[in-house]
RNA sequence: GGGUGUAUAGCUCAGCGGGAGAGCACUACCUUGACAUGGUAGGGGUCACAGGUUCAAUCCCUGUUACACCCA
């Protein structure tokens, strides 16, 4: 017998255990031959990352959909694995290095501390899977990937050579948002600019040759000390005999161009502007323009370099703002201050440290050409979003998206797979100061090695692996130059100029270096769904599976993943990655916050599991997942879903108590009594409600429609009302009504099971022990197709008994008539259909509502209780026990609510408007209605005079 | 500044052009042979505000307010 209440932690891990012996997450099992396929690949998370509250709403919403198509019979694959995370995993593991005193990075050198990384990889890689399968995520993990496995990085290699070979990805000095803690280049996307309290700073700018000044405002006076011009309006009345003009830049003593730039704004401040191309995403702009070379003053760290005067070398940017201030101040410079509200460009992950505009050579994705495709895909539907409001969001992204900075300086991730080598003073570029150096792209050191051979000729050439820092490069490199009239003339070359004769050249070896930068993450992210697969071989895999059918994921990145693997996904493969993306709601705390670490407001998904069981917690999620909106996450709904596993444990045992056992060969279209019939179409319509709404990503709804079945149906009704007949004498609907209910049971741990997969598998075996063996698991068996089922004559009878016990348990409620009293009914008026089915349902009827007997009568007895249900009226004859004026009371109350509901049908009706315009069921049903209200008023009004 | 979303019971949230719902909380009663992680009955809402469309608006439209988020 089972247990008095279900105990997640002793079955969960074994059920799951179970799962995976069977082979039932493997790709395609359980399903039928011929199947059409149903893929979905996991958003990976950070390998070395722990499961939160959205991960585990992501993948509960997956394994819902992956569960009920295997059970479909569909040839399902869900294919799982983790991401590099490249800044993420970096941090962690550099944090680590500093809190044990160890080495930082630098000191242990690259390969070194890649070593590092892969063994943290290696020790918690695997946690967030494992925290997935105690969710019961059914993935097929035996084909988990890692997207800097050898396969994936082959695809990472191939899809930047070719875009690359196809002038789609290209190397450029550009302004890019420059993080001087880790001193990389990060995307727009991983910047949050912040609104702070901030100050203008109004400063006057003397003119050559003048005793004339002009001012300008700035949010940032440190950035003065790289000003190349001061820009106004050209049309500005102000100020246009200035341009042409110099100004002598106040503590550099630079003497820097007035220009005209439309860029100066007139109505802003003074309507002149100091321009910092270096410091400054317009200003570079303006700079470019008007062919003003930049000066950058900051180092890697943000601190001030050598172009600026000596007492501010080594300053930190905010220290030299202050001191900059200071002397303008003392020199008069500075003229006023304003407060001003400024945004204020942050790391969008710790929001803690202020990305710098930063001048640095940066490889760039042309996400515009990728775009349009992309673009075309969504609004001609082949890639719909539920819900659909965020294909705005998406067209407003990517109809002004930028270039995507790929590179970033870091160690942990893709190479990138660039070698450099000088440029032979036979190229076209060789006197192109902006061209850098020469730049071979290759899958392979070999295949560089062969393009390099071809440029340089018969020349030897070397590869350095430390780059530009390698102890012998320079040693090489300055070789070379001997014997090369060479100008190496990139900032990072940083080599001297030398003239020697070029006939020399045999002797010496061509060094080559490899590019020291890894890609961004979400490079590899954007080839996911085919990189996974096999690609860039044509595999089975790829071709099955490939394109998937939905992604799942959260809307905070769209455009850090959705909109790349789209752009990916089209470029690569023609095709794209995935037919549908459900955007699910983000979960916030109580307060309607985000979760956050730094928040500390974060809900820890394994505590509830550990507390409430994975089913609880999954049912929660999918209960709370309604489309376009966030949810707030209250710990009280768990609870309350943890006690429907419970009762659904307990509805089980029940049916076993009473010999509920399923029957060989059972029709439920063979069923005689209403109960039974009535339960079975019950479920049919159960099982259609919860297709449909799975089906159309209405989790919710699924959830709900699951729920109050089973509860407010199977167990409060048709449990109840089969108890006479469990211990009844009629054993013949005794023996259909316990392979009903067992049937029922059957097809409820059916439908519940995506949502709460170890309680139904629990109890699947549990009743699987008697009857007929089981053929397979409940995760592989079929999806309930119970169309046709329903019987709307045994749902009109049950419905009828069902009002009349709750109707006759009210009145016992309002008359104080003590729960454990039996009393007598009276039945006045009824016709033949009321007897029929009074007489069917006698037994249940009389237990349910605790009767002693159930009498015709046509003489109603004064003092009692009456209750108008279709023709007939219901006496409870409470003499003694029942107030008269309670009872009047009652009747009172009653029968004013039908004759508002009258007037208010009566108005309508009245009005030729609505008769004219309305739809004729409505009409119809208005009338009905009225039909309905006006028998009731009848009887109560019989009831209410009776009483007096 | 531009955009999107939300506003329904004390709380967390569904829903919907024609009769206001769930869970939790609350009140009363009930150790009824599955379940007190339960049962029965109940109280509780001008469906944010103001206009408009419509025979009919909590629902559609417009505006306002508040909150949240995205973009600049």
């Amino acid at each position: 017998m089972l247990e008095k209440t279900y105990e997640p932690a002793n079955v969960e891990a074994r059920i799951y255990e179970q799962w995976q012996e069977a082979g039932a997450f493997k790709a395609g099992a359980g399903a039928k031959p011929g199947a059409e396929t149903f893929s979905i690949v996991i958003p990976p998370p950070n390998v070395t990352g722990s499961l939160h509250i959205g991960h585990a709403l992501n993948n509960t919403i997956q394994d819902i959909l992956i569960r009920f198509e295997r059970m479909r019979g569909k040839d399902v694959l869900w294919q799982p694995g983790t991401d590099h995370a490249g800044i993420a995993t970096q941090m962690i593991v550099e944090r680590q290095l500093m809190e044990r005193q160890q080495p930082g990075r630098r000191e242990m050198g690259r390969e070194k501390f890649l070593e590092r990384v892969w063994e943290w990889k290696a020790e918690s890689g695997g946690t967030i899977l494992n925290q997935l399968k105690r969710l019961g995520a059914s993935a097929d993990w035996s084909r988990e990937r890692f997207t800097m496995d050898e396969g994936l990085s082959e695809a990472v290699r191939k899809v930047f050579v070719t875009l690359y070979e196809k002038g789609l990805i290209y190397r450029a000095k550009r302004l890019v948002n420059w993080h001087p803690g880790l001193e990389t280049a990060i995307s727009d996307l991983e910047v949050e600019n912040i609104e702070t309290n901030g100050k203008m700073w109004h400063l006057r700018y003397p003119i050559e040759g003048s005793t004339e000044t002009i001012t300008v405002a700035t949010t940032r006076p440190e950035t003065m000390l790289g000003d190349v011009a001061v820009a106004v309006h050209p049309d500005d009345e102000r100020y246009k005999h200035l341009v042409g003009k110099h100004v002598i830049l106040p503590i550099v003593g630079r003497r820097i161009p007035i220009i005209g730039d439309e860029y100066a704004d007139p109505e802003l401040g003074s309507g002149a502007v100091k321009i910092t191309p270096a410091h400054d995403f317009n200003d570079f702009e303006v700079g470019q323009r008007h062919n003003l070379k930049p000066i950058n003053i900051f180092t890697t760290t943000a601190k001030l370099n050598n172009s600026v005067p000596e007492a501010y070398r080594g300053l930190d940017r905010f220290e030299a703002r202050d001191k900059v201030l200071a002397e303008l101040e003392a020199s008069g410079v500075l003229v006023w201050v304003d407060d001003k509200k400024i945004m204020v460009p942050y790391d969008e992950k710790s929001k803690q440290v202020v990305i710098e505009p930063f001048l640095t050579d940066q490889w760039f994705v042309k996400a515009e050409i990728l775009a349009a495709p992309a673009l075309a895909s969504v609004r001609e539907g082949r890639t719909k979003f539920v819900p659909k409001q965020y294909e705005n969001t998406y067209y407003a992204w990517m109809e002004n998206i930028k270039p995507w900075c790929i590179s970033r300086q870091l160690w942990w991730g893709h190479q990138i797979p660039a070698w450099y080598g000088p440029r032979l003073n036979t190229d076209p570029d060789f006197n192109n100061r902006d061209a850098g150096p020469k730049c071979f792209v290759a899958d392979s050191e070999v295949e560089a090695i062969a393009q390099a051979q071809a440029y340089y000729g018969a020349r030897k050439i070397e590869v350095y692996s430390g780059g530009v820092n390698a102890p012998d490069y320079a040693k090489a490199m300055l070789s070379f130059e001997t014997t090369q009239r060479d100008r190496l003339n990139a900032d990072t070359w940083n080599m001297r100029k030398h003239k020697d004769p070029f006939a020399e050249l045999s002797d010496s070896k061509v060094p080559l270096h490899r590019d020291e930068d890894v890609l961004d993450t979400w490079f590899s992210s954007a080839l996911w769904p085919f990189s996974t697969m096999g690609w860039p071989s044509q595999t089975p895999e790829l071709a099955k599976y490939y394109p998937t059918d939905v992604l799942v994921t959260g809307f905070d990145i769209i455009f850090f993943w959705v909109a790349r693997m789209m752009m990916m996904g089209l470029e690569f493969t023609g095709t794209e990655p995935f037919h549908t993306v459900y955007m699910h709601a983000l979960v916030r705390d109580e307060k309607g916050q985000k979760m956050s670490k730094t928040k500390g407001n974060v809900i820890d998904p394994l505590k509830l599991v550990n507390e409430y069981g994975a089913d609880a917690t999954r049912f929660t999620l999918a209960a709370m997942a309604a489309q376009g909106r966030d949810m707030r996450l209250a710990i009280s709904r768990v609870e309350g879903y943890r006690n429907f596993v419970t009762k659904l444990w307990n509805a089980a045992r029940f049916l076993e108590m009473n010999g509920c056992v399923r029957i060989e060969g059972y029709d439920p279209r063979d069923n005689k009594l209403a109960l039974n019939r009535w339960i079975v179409g019950s479920t049919a319509r159960a099982a259609a409600a919860v297709t449909a709404a799975i089906s159309d990503y209405r989790f919710n709804e699924a959830a709900n429609a699951a729920y109050d079945f089973v509860w407010g149906t199977f167990c409060d009704w048709y449990i109840e009302l089969a108890k006479p007949v469990f211990t009844g004498e009629d054993e013949a609907a005794k023996a259909e009504t316990q392979a009903t209910a067992a049937f029922a049971l059957d097809q409820i741990l059916k439908l519940l099971h995506p949502f709460m997969p170890f309680i139904t598998e629990e109890l699947w075996a549990e009743t699987g022990k008697t009857g007929p063996a089981r053929e397979k698991l409940l995760i592989i068996s079929e999806w309930p197709e119970l169309a046709g089922l329903e019987d709307p004559e045994a749902q009109a009878e049950l419905d009828w008994l069902v009002a009349l016990i709750s109707g006759i348990r009210s009145v016992r409620q309002e008359m104080n008539v003590p729960a454990g009293a039996k009393v007598k009914l009276l039945v006045v008026g009824a016709g033949a259909e009321t007897g029929t089915r009074l007489e069917a349902n006698l037994s249940a009827l009389t237990r349910l509502a605790r009767l002693d007997s159930v009498d015709y009568t046509s003489d109603v007895p004064r003092d009692s209780a009456q209750l108008i249900l279709g023709e007939a009226t219901f006496v409870l004859p409470l003499a003694g026990v029942i107030d008269l004026d309670a009872e009047r009371g009652r009747l009172k109350r009653d029968i004013a609510k039908e004759q508002s509901e009258i007037d208010k049908i009566d108005k309508k009706l009245g009005n030729e408007q609505f008769l004219a315009k309305a739809a004729e069921e409505v009409i119809e049903e208005q009338r009905t209605r009225r039909e309905e209200s006006l028998e009731r008023l009848k009887r109560l009004q019989e009831a209410l005079s009776r009483l007096s």
